[in-house]
Formats: C-alpha cells, structure tokens, sequence
DNA sequence: TTTTTTTATAAACACTGTTTAGTAACTTTG
DNA sequence: CAAAGTTACTAAACAGTGTTTATAAAAAAA
C-alpha cells in the first residue's frame, strides 16, 4: 500500500516548506524579526499548522541550524588540494572568516545564539555537522604535527579549541559591531590585519623547536 | 531656589532606583525575561512610569553595561603591582576569563549581545569605561614592547585585537555552550588549559628575535 | 456509506515593549 | 490664601510575540 508511504512524502514536503520560508525570512530579517506568524503567511497557512510539523520556534531553527553547518562544510570542501599542512590551517581559517562575514546570521545561529542550544548539547546527533566541521580542524592540525610543524606533545584538541577560539571571537567581536573601539572605519581592514598576524604567530610556533 | 536641585536630585534617585531593579532581575533573569513590567513591579511603580526616566528599554540597559564596565576595570585594578610585564598581560587574561565567568550575563551585555549598541558605536561617550578597558591592554602590550618581549615593528593595536579575539572567542564558545563537542564534562578545565597554552605561544613568540 | 483518522484553522491565552489620554499632586503666581 | 500652571504618575490601549485548544473539514478505512 503506497498510500501511507505518500503520505509520510508529502509530511517531508510541507516540513520543507516550511523550512524554505523561515530560511528565506531569517536571512532577510534576522531570528527575532522572523515569527511564526510571518512564515505561516508567506507560505498561505495559519500560524497554528507549523506547530503540527516543528514542536516550537527553536526545533525549527535547529534545523536551519543543520543546514548551515553542512553548507559551511561545503565551503571547507575545496581545502584538501592544499599540499602542505600549515598553509591548510592559514586557508581553513580565511574560508572560515568568509563564511561568517558572507553569512552573518547563519554563524549567529551556529556559534552564538543559545535560542537553538536550549534543548540540547554538542553531542547530539543533529549537530553532527557541527563536530565534523571542527573535526576537520583537529585533522588538519595532526597533519601539521605529523609535518613537524607543532610539537606532538601538544594536545590537539587544546591546540584546536585555541586556534578556534581566536578565529570565533575576532568575527564574533566584528559582527556584535564591538570592532568600533578603533576610531577609524577599517574594521574590515583590522579583521584581515589581525588574521595575518595571527598565521605568522603559528609560523613562529611552528618553526621554535 | 533649591526646590528645583531637590527635583533635580530625586529625579536622579529614580532613576538609580529603577536601574538597580533592573540590575537585580537581569542578573536573577537575564535580558528577555526582564521585562519592564517585572521591573515596575518589583518597585511598585507602572510600567509607564519608567519611560519618563529611559527612552526605551535599550537605553536602560544601556546604563547597565556601563556599570558592568566599571566593574570590569575595577577587577583589573590590582594589576599593576605586577612588574614584569609579560606577566601583568597573563595575569589580566586570567582576571578577564574570571570576570566572564562570575558574571555572564554581564558578559554577554558588554560583548556579546546586539541591543544595547544599536542606537550607538563604541566611540560614544557612554563607551568610554569600555574604551577604558581596551587601552589598559594596549599599554600592557606597549609595555611588553618596551621590555623587549615583542617586536617593536608590531601594531600595538593589532596586536591587542589579536589577544582580545582569542580570549573573548574562548570564553563566548564556553558562554554559549559550545564546548559540548569535546565529549568529557571538562569544559572549564578545557578553558584553563587552552588558556595555559596560549601563554605559552605568548612566550614562545617573545623569545623569538 | 458509515466510521475513523488525519489535517488545518479560528480564536484565545499569556506574554512582550511602547504610547496616549487623563488624573492627581505639587509649585508658582496673582 | 486661592487660582493657575506645571510636573509625576497611571489605566488602558495598541500592536506585536510564541503557543494551545476546540472545532470543522477532508481523506482513508471499514
């Protein structure tokens, strides 16, 4: 019988549908400006359906959550031709600055916002995307211990959570607009300064034996 | 005349005495549960009311994180009895991390969260304890400089970006609860080990000549 | 065709920040 | 001292928000 099997179908399509419609309004006009209410119109249903298809506001932009996360993984993909281990870390961490400034409320979600964490953690399966993202960032890292960059009595995970800790809280402190302290407008400028600075940090590391 | 002093005075107490309700339901609740209503509860007066002291509930939250600011620099007082300076930039790394995580919502006021800067840059005067704040890390780094720790052809103020960044991105990863992807329940000694490492990469690169 | 199950919604609930119109109290003036 | 003017305050409303409930319509199974 293909009748409980085209009903299970069509249950994916309307969850698509509405997936499509927060995801179109929450990168026009941000989580908060984004309500349920505003989806359901855009879509030409009542408010009260979502709630058949997504427990509530967060469930649903968990999902969108997800989404971002594979997408920034595709942005990771092209990084593997990159021969030498070091020059792969220095490239992942520039893909991943663009990333955030090319899709500011997409990071928001993903690294920011409690709103989508509230009802889980890390470990959970939907933010498997999430670990993989920074397993790549682990795996590189190994690659540059392997190399002989780093020193192979550095744990990687404590080496991986301080590279990515500088490279969350610059983006992080320049889209929360805290770059303002400088009295000129290059916040753009400091972002890509910084950065430089911070790849010739790990040359110097990696070259002090 | 001091009738209109008096005036002006008990203006200035309602004012105080709106914004410490404010601060204590915001410290017990944070941001979105404190609503105005909850605040004019608490001193017994109506929700109007409070609109003829703040503008509108950013303004007065506003007020909040300028004395969060205060606060932050009055931890970073005793810094200065520390000599060498390389230690004194270690040391108020440590007091920074301490601050976050004795008062997180705080935390989140001064560098995380979007409302209170909307209708301001950090080049207002009402930024200025945060502005404050910034340049005792410039100086710690000049200092650093003047001690031959770090090169003298180095920006100070990249340089200072580059410290802030790492620290504020560790601290709003464990913040917003991102430090769930490492499987342990280690998150605050991942902190203090990430953090130890860092000091050392801060060591590390002063030696390097 | 009747019964059962599924799908959708109108309306309400309990909130939110904010504005407006009107009242009561205090201050100044005649 | 009484009248006029100013200031302080609030009840009520406005326009939103996320979410739940009761009800009706449509589809599937009996």
């Amino acid at each position: 019988m293909g009748i409980s099997e085209r009903r299970e179908r069509e249950k994916e399509e309307m969850k698509d549908l509405i997936l499509q419609a927060a995801l179109k309004l929450f990168l026009e006009n941000g989580y908060e400006k984004t309500s349920i209410r505003a989806i359901a119109d855009l879509i030409e249903y009542s408010p009260a359906t979502i709630y058949l298809y997504y427990k509530d506001k967060n469930e649903l932009f968990l999902e969108i959550q997800m989404l971002a996360f594979e997408s920034m993984n595709e942005a990771f993909e092209g990084i593997l031709v990159i021969q030498d281990p070091l020059a792969r870390l220095i490239k992942i961490g520039e893909l991943y600055i663009q990333f955030a400034l090319d899709h500011p409320e997409l990071y928001d979600l993903m690294f920011i916002m409690e709103a989508p964490m509230e009802s889980l953690d890390c470990q959970d399966k939907k933010w498997q995307d999430g670990q993989a993202s920074f397993e790549s960032l682990k795996m590189i890292i190994r690659d540059c211990q392997d190399a002989n960059y780093f020193k192979k009595e550095y744990d990687v995970e404590t080496l991986s959570l301080t590279i990515w800790s500088y490279i969350h809280g610059l983006v992080s402190l320049y889209l929360k607009k805290r770059l303002g302290i400088f009295d000129d407008n290059r916040e753009l400028e400091r972002i890509q300064e910084s950065n430089a600075m911070f790849s010739q940090f790990l040359k110097i590391i990696s070259e002090q034996k």
